[in-house]
DNA sequence: CTTGCCCCTGACGCCGACGTCAGGTGTGAG
DNA sequence: CTCACACCTGACGTCGGCGTCAGGGGCAAG
């Protein structure tokens, strides 16, 4: 594991989290913000990071692109981070996937319609 | 088909496109704006419609769906008005079709990042 | 010490597809 | 004729995930 040989953890700070991850540092700021992450400080003030930040923010990512709102990401991130939910977290959850789930049908929709104009752009010069 | 005694179409006003298309009559309006929806007029200036533009509003939505944008839409309705397409256009066609593909598979990895969660969760109350 | 790079906190800007409000006109039923 | 409802043209508001600029502090190398 990455951990240092008196125990502590090795922390990053904003700039490499925001490679790490692929998007900026603004953005990791934003995350922050809004609640969906956090970070110990530097006696000086600087953000410091654990290792798992990189993969939050890759997670995020992912939800931002499925179409979720960052608060929608706080509202189920006990389910991810505590891995306990309650009824209504669970109903949540499914609805979200339920949702994604139209945007595939929505999307699937569109590109085969895409490929009917090509198939008869193509044929049809 | 839906011709009058006298040859000509029934017109529909704007309010019928957006009930008809399940969008409201703003939207009817900006497609217009955005040049992607042209319209008759009546002597007072109302926007009178053929039967085909609630197909076409549908489309629109549909696009719209997939993440293109009125410009893209507008660059790419020759080829579904005209039937015909230069080199670019087709170029243009293929480049959103792998965009909606490539959205599409990022769609299918959140939904099973969900999945993994919804199962964890089950499992583990 | 200086140079260069990274970091900090505000705070305004942006974009796109509309929503919405204001103030006025058309239209069909009774 | 009146009433209710649909329609018209501006034009400003919204929302979310950042981009970007302003102004100022760390921190290691040379």
């Amino acid at each position: 594991m990455s951990v240092t040989v008196d125990g502590t953890e090795r922390l990053m700070r904003i700039g490499e989290v925001a490679r790490g991850a692929g998007v900026s540092v603004r953005a990791v700021r934003y995350y922050e913000q809004q609640g969906l992450l956090t970070a110990d400080r530097s006696p000086s003030g600087q953000r410091l990071y654990r290792q798992d930040a990189i993969a939050r923010v890759r997670f995020f990512q992912q939800m931002y692109a499925a179409g979720l709102t960052s608060r929608r990401i706080t509202e189920l991130l006990p389910c991810w981070d505590a891995g306990h939910t309650d009824a209504d977290q669970r109903a949540m959850l499914r609805a979200e996937r339920e949702r994604i789930q139209a945007r595939i049908d929505d999307l699937v929709a569109a590109r085969d319609r895409l490929d009917q104009v090509i198939a008869l752009t193509d044929t049809h010069p």
